[in-house]
DNA sequence: TCCAAATCTACAATCGATTGGTCAATCCGA
DNA sequence: TCGGATTGACCAATCGATTGTAGATTTGGA
């Protein structure tokens, strides 16, 4: 059966599916597929004349031609591609977040690839180690508690894999580069704030319990009221949802001698707490001030504008990028680096003075 | 020069870079590629025995083999993985969106991609023609305007790769499947439900400029209102950031002869718009009641919580993964399809009676 | 003893782009 | 007209997984 002429015709002619490959672009343009790959790469050695290269570039501008990024990735082992793994895809701060990220690494010519643990620690462990597996270069990944996963990502920096950390404050030897906000400044500066204003009676709201990214903001507080020596600061137990924060701020809220100022976990908390306030009647600050952590864009825009303790957004995005794509172009320090950026209270309409 | 024997041993040692190749794993467990690769993909005819099904299994385990993803797609020519056009990763109507469909997808084995085009024309016609050449098998799309980018899906369709557009109503003989929300519905509910109130003088705060996703959503509401004989409502322009909205509708509420009631093209607007009732002192309902549109899962935790025309999210992104699995799996029907859901009034805290 | 399942191995092609090496054609100047 | 550039074609290998075909080895049963 010499059917091989009659085969060979057919694998020749463009595919069915009309997907363009360099072999079609190369004979339209009459050079050979080398020709047409180093053209249209432009690699150092170009001598090709003028004239082969308009034609090869027109050639494959008429049949939009797009190199299939499954082969150039298993050629070159590069997906152009770096992963996000956020905690929660419906908290403006990650949101924001992931925004300014993906401008920064779309700029370098990167793709984005977005993941989010939906605040489920389960989901989380599970996600970091397939998330590397995707079709990615690298990741930068917000991290609940690094330790949790120090041996997957030692692991991963054995084998090369490039991964930023996106952690809470305390880590020291970490195998990977981490991007770490510092609370102890902003919180600080709430403190004050408040405690000048007047209240003595605090409360902060969040989980004791892990995956909410907590990394010491409740006990950094804890120890900065102490210090003023005349006030006092209970921590409570509470999820990250809005309704929870809402439902546990309630409970708090409705007590006879409820504390003055709540300080959440984050903005996205206060904002259940400050809806918990308005629910049994209270005002905000009038009768409570609130306090959130992140700084979202929407605490402005609140009916009453939330204060918050803002992290540098763009400067974390930015620095996460910087250490990853050094670590994918091999150019990234022999040990791992860290970097802290200082948060900043930002007072707005939900803290007043004690009434 | 015959290198080739020691070429050979250095190539098939295991690569240093640590990635663990199918042939590393057919090695360790004694058995060739091919065996491996059936019993890993658990092939049909897997005539293999226990005792090596069992040595390949731990053979993988052991070395943490993962398939090269390059490899397989080229092979293949499937990624496992969709793409997500939305217009603004900052609006939790398209985050909440993204989630809801984020887990419909992996729950069916792919990976997703998110890019947002942030409220940006130029950027929406851009990245749409851009994502389709990422590493996707598919693309599920919000598009503002269907009919600017007719060419290029009718293009797309030819080439037989699969997009599900999500536009506004009015759509004819679109060339791909398409999911829209019905406005008519839910905008109707709201309009009696003011109207009956005693709201007779209406603004409708939406861009006529382009860019928006705004389909109709002010000529349906003015056509509604009109019907009652006895209401008027007025279009206001306005972009679509809660900035634009709030200092836009601070110029409407300045007025002397204000409206009574203010319907924002969106929920995100919406807040903003409210937030400029406060900064002129005017209460939201009593001085001013304001709806919005999307019912995204913030409106009810609000100070004021925020009465919306909500869009059926859950429903929506069934449906277009849908869609869009069955063109990837090419069970689709021959003619594009067309999915409407219809969206429902949702009334709360900011609308109120006249005063 | 011999055939036939059952269980694999070996070899090769394929997906599409990249890249190095070799070789052919053309043109210019001497 | 010959020699060296210039320009680019052609062949082959590579990335790693998948898949088909042909053959090899064992085992059991008749």
């Amino acid at each position: 059966m010499k059917l091989h002429s009659a085969i060979k015709h057919l694998g020749s002619a463009t595919m069915a599916g009309g997907k363009i490959r360099l072999k079609d672009v190369a004979e339209r343009a009459g050079v050979a597929v080398n020709t047409a790959s180093t053209i249209l790469n432009r690699r150092p050695n170009s001598w090709a004349s003028k004239e082969t290269e308009e034609r090869v570039f027109l050639a494959a501008k008429d049949l939009g031609y797009r190199p299939n990024r499954a082969a150039v990735a298993l050629r070159s082992g590069r997906f152009n591609t770096v992963g996000l793994l956020i905690a929660d895809l419906e908290n403006p701060f990650y949101t924001h977040f992931s925004r300014v990220f993906g401008n920064e690494v779309s700029g370098r010519g990167y793709d984005l690839v977005i993941e989010n643990w939906q605040t489920d620690l389960a989901r989380e462990k599970k996600l970091l180690e397939e998330v590397v597996h995707r079709n990615v270069d690298g990741v930068v990944a917000f991290v609940s508690d690094l330790e949790e996963h120090r041996d997957f990502l030692e692991h991963q920096t054995k084998l090369g894999f490039p991964i930023v950390a996106l952690a809470m404050p305390g880590i020291k030897g970490a195998p990977v580069d981490v991007v770490v906000p510092n609370f102890a400044t902003g919180l600080k500066e709430a403190a004050d704030c408040l405690h000048g204003l007047g209240h003595r009676r605090f409360c902060f709201l969040a989980a004791r319990s892990e995956g909410q990214r907590v990394g010491g903001r409740p006990a950094y507080f804890r120890e900065v009221i102490q210090k003023f020596g005349d006030a006092e600061v209970e921590v409570v137990d509470c999820g990250p949802s809005i309704e929870e924060a809402k439902s546990v701020g309630r409970k708090i809220l409705e007590e006879k001698d409820r504390p003055s100022a709540m300080v959440a976990l984050n903005d996205l908390t206060a904002i259940g707490v400050m809806r918990a306030a308005k629910d049994l009647g209270l005002n905000v600050p009038g009768d409570v001030s609130v306090v959130g952590i992140d700084g979202i864009p929407l605490c402005e825009q609140l009916q009453v504008s939330l204060s918050s303790v803002a992290q540098p957004h763009e400067a974390i995005a930015g620095k996460a990028v910087d250490f990853l794509m050094k670590r994918i172009e091999g150019t990234g320090d022999k040990t791992p680096q860290l970097a802290e950026f200082s948060t900043q209270f930002v007072q707005r309409e939900s803290v007043g003075p004690v009434s």
